[in-house]
RNA sequence: CGCGAGGUAGAGCAGCUCGGAAGCUCGCCGGGCUCAUAACCCGGAGGUCACAGGUUCAAAUCCUGUCCUCGCAA
């Protein structure tokens, strides 16, 4: 069975090695195309591209899928595979033979582009991972197997998606054998049940220090890849990579304000106490809160609103 | 050539505008206080101020070039 693999970001390199180490025929990676990035905006390629070559698999990066549809049949494949590719993919193209997908999340449960950060945002402790057929509609195929997976305090979306993708290619597999023994089972999703999720803006980093603390916490533990989570303290942007609720603390100061601490970052938030363990300055490193807290001179011990 | 910030003791920073004896917070070593301590007090080690040129009686500080790091924007 000849598979054609469509996937982007690091969550689709986990699946596309997951393949190959089990034996998979993939003759074939589809991701998006090369994005000016970093200063200078130099043109940079998915870091999906690397690992397919050095597999010695061909790439391919169209700017509109629809009208590669011959490029494709040229392939010769028998089963497209798709894992956060970033685009729908065209009915013309899901017409020339089946395709299957990887989501993370318990689907009908977080459809849309960003499963992991949601149900870490929205403070669940259970999510997982669905592979389904690919439909023209949003993450609304059949299922084929899902499976749930524990979402603990620690984690972030870093750990979370490492887990998922994991569970990802357990379950992958599992059903490209099926398909290939020709045992497959699949189900229809509860559309009723449905929810979407969408894309994650910059702004949406933004902590309001009005809200309980353990939000706060939840969004720096799921933006901690992108867009990360931020405040002003003044002119500054700090962005917060890591950060918990300080239960231990009394609260001694108003909302949006730095708590006075010598080695602890903490500002009240509306419930109790938000305290930053890692984080990093305009022109800085990452740092951890002791050692930034060495160093930074506040412009301000109030968070600007 | 997208815009911008910065490279100063092991770490994080100040000093640079207005050239003229290298400082702060931590860490480390030693001593003290204490039932004890991540707390407090005293003392100590540790830096060719990124690199290379230039200006000057004198450069961390001014000028030029190189390397590296980071923020924004995409």
């Amino acid at each position: 069975m000849k598979i054609l693999f469509f996937g982007t970001p690091y969550f689709a390199e986990v699946v596309l090695k997951g393949m190959l180490d089990n034996g998979f025929d993939v003759v074939g990676v589809v991701c998006q195309n090369d994005k000016p990035a970093g200063r200078g905006k130099k043109m940079v390629s998915p870091a999906i591209v690397e690992i397919a070559k050095a597999n010695g698999l061909p790439v391919y990066q169209f700017e509109k899928l629809s009208q590669h549809i011959e490029d494709f049949k040229a392939i010769g494949y028998d089963l497209a595979v798709t894992a956060s590719y970033g685009k729908f993919l065209p009915k013309s193209l899901l017409d020339i033979n089946p395709c299957i997908n990887v989501h993370p999340s318990m689907l009908p449960k977080y459809r849309g582009a960003t499963p992991i950060q949601s149900a870490i945002l929205n403070g669940d402790t259970m999510t997982g991972v669905t592979v389904m057929k690919t439909e023209i509609g949003m993450d609304d195929g059949d299922i084929f197997v899902q499976k749930e997976v524990e979402i603990l305090p620690e984690d972030d979306y870093t750990s979370l998606q490492d887990k998922l993708a994991n569970v990802g290619v357990e379950l992958l597999v599992e059903t490209l054998h099926k398909i290939e023994n020709g045992t497959a089972v699949r189900t229809a999703q509860d559309h009723e049940k449905a929810t979407f999720v969408r894309l994650i803006e910059k702004e949406d980093g933004l902590l309001d220090f009005s809200k309980p603390a353990q939000s706060l916490v939840n969004k720096v533990r799921a933006f901690v890849e992108s867009p990360v989570a931020y405040f002003f303290l003044g002119e500054d942007r700090i962005k917060v990579y890591k950060a918990k609720v300080a239960v231990d603390i009394q609260a001694d100061a108003q909302v949006g304000e730095v708590v006075p601490n010598k080695k602890r970052f903490l500002i009240k938030a509306s419930d109790g106490v938000f305290e930053i363990l890692r984080c990093q300055a305009p022109g800085g490193k990452v740092l951890d809160a002791k050692v930034f807290l060495n160093g930074y001179r506040f412009k301000s011990t109030v968070v600007t609103v």
